[in-house]
DNA sequence: GTCTATAGGCAGATAGAC
DNA sequence: GTCTATCTGCCTATAGAC
């Protein structure tokens, strides 16, 4: 019990999904290959085949996991933060953090990518996005209650619209390399929202 | 002078182009290959040589035609439509046609697989969006002086924010096929900025 | 301009030894 | 679990005939 090692946990594997993360988040899922992952982690392309028989399996392997994070930033957030607005920037946060490790929204490139997208792969993008959007549904509901969000319409639609103006703020700000233009969409975003 | 022939046109270069227009903005650039445009367009890979030396030439060539065609569009708005609103509507109505064909905008695609894009093609993707980043900065200010916009802040960055809202509502909108949703997060824009 | 033929490389994947 | 060896297929690209 020295180490810090929870149950289930082979090593490889959890290596394998941390190069695998940041590669796709650069450069597509369709942009890396096996050689790629296995240069870096140090072992054969046919090793790999081992953890995850297919690409495909890897690919699932990759958003399920990323989804598993995301949601319990999810729920750290509504435990830290009282108000809903601060919950929002919160959110906002998560992304500007992902940018500044120049990367991009996992599920947000691989939308760029859908179409080429093993089957098993798209349901859990939508997934993703389907979850993020009752999250922020959520918080606009209580945000209007408390008083610190105001918006017209219904929420799921402005959840939609926020889900979509911070995806597009990565999306353009990573080629210009500049962390500057992705808060100044956020701040817009959340201007655009106060009573 | 019977035929509608502009000068220069040299028709096989054209329709290569036009097929992977389409390719690019369904598949993104590095998923789709001078094979897929051969067998659609009835020759062989060896002949797209000839027209395009090579796949990066033929990609620099796609982002050329497709941001003339854009630039075009923003000056018949800016000849058919009055005020800064409906400049603005009319822009974000490109995007609905974009997405209507069950496309995503090219430079929007290019940007999530920016990093794996030849370097030329990376500096147009650019220039794309700085050029539609002039184009609505200056709406903008129209639309301050006619008052049919309002807004906070530099026009500069509300224009990006403009640019990279459209661009991720088509994203996400799309594996979704919902053309509903790209609505709702254009109106939503527009309201923010409706005096 | 378009063809046939082919090169050279890299992709994902498998068999079987250790 | 990891290895070597190998396969098949697709990719971009070129040479040279027509």
């Amino acid at each position: 019990m020295a180490r810090t090692r929870n149950r289930k946990e082979s090593g490889t594997a959890e290596r394998v999904l941390d190069i695998a993360e940041r590669l796709v988040q650069i450069r597509g899922f369709s942009n890396f290959s096996y050689a790629d992952i296995a240069t870096e982690l140090g072992i054969t392309k046919a090793s790999l085949h081992y953890h995850y028989p297919g690409k495909a399996e890897l690919g699932q392997a990759l958003i399920t996991r990323y989804a598993e994070r995301f949601s319990q930033a999810l729920v750290e957030i509504d435990r830290d933060r009282r108000d809903a607005r601060a919950k929002l920037e919160a959110y906002a946060d998560l992304y500007a953090g992902v940018l500044r490790n120049e990367r991009m929204c996992m599920c947000g490139i691989l939308a760029a990518e859908y179409q080429t997208l093993p089957a098993a792969m798209q349901s859990e993008v939508i997934r993703f996005f389907d979850e993020n959007q009752r999250w922020l549904a959520a918080v606009l509901v209580s945000g209007k209650s408390d008083g610190t969000l105001a918006y017209t319409g219904r929420p799921e639609d402005v959840a939609q619209g926020i889900l979509s103006t911070l995806e597009g703020a990565m999306l353009v700000a990573r080629p210009y390399g500049d962390l500057a233009r992705f808060d100044a969409a956020a701040r817009q975003l959340l201007n655009g929202l106060t009573p």
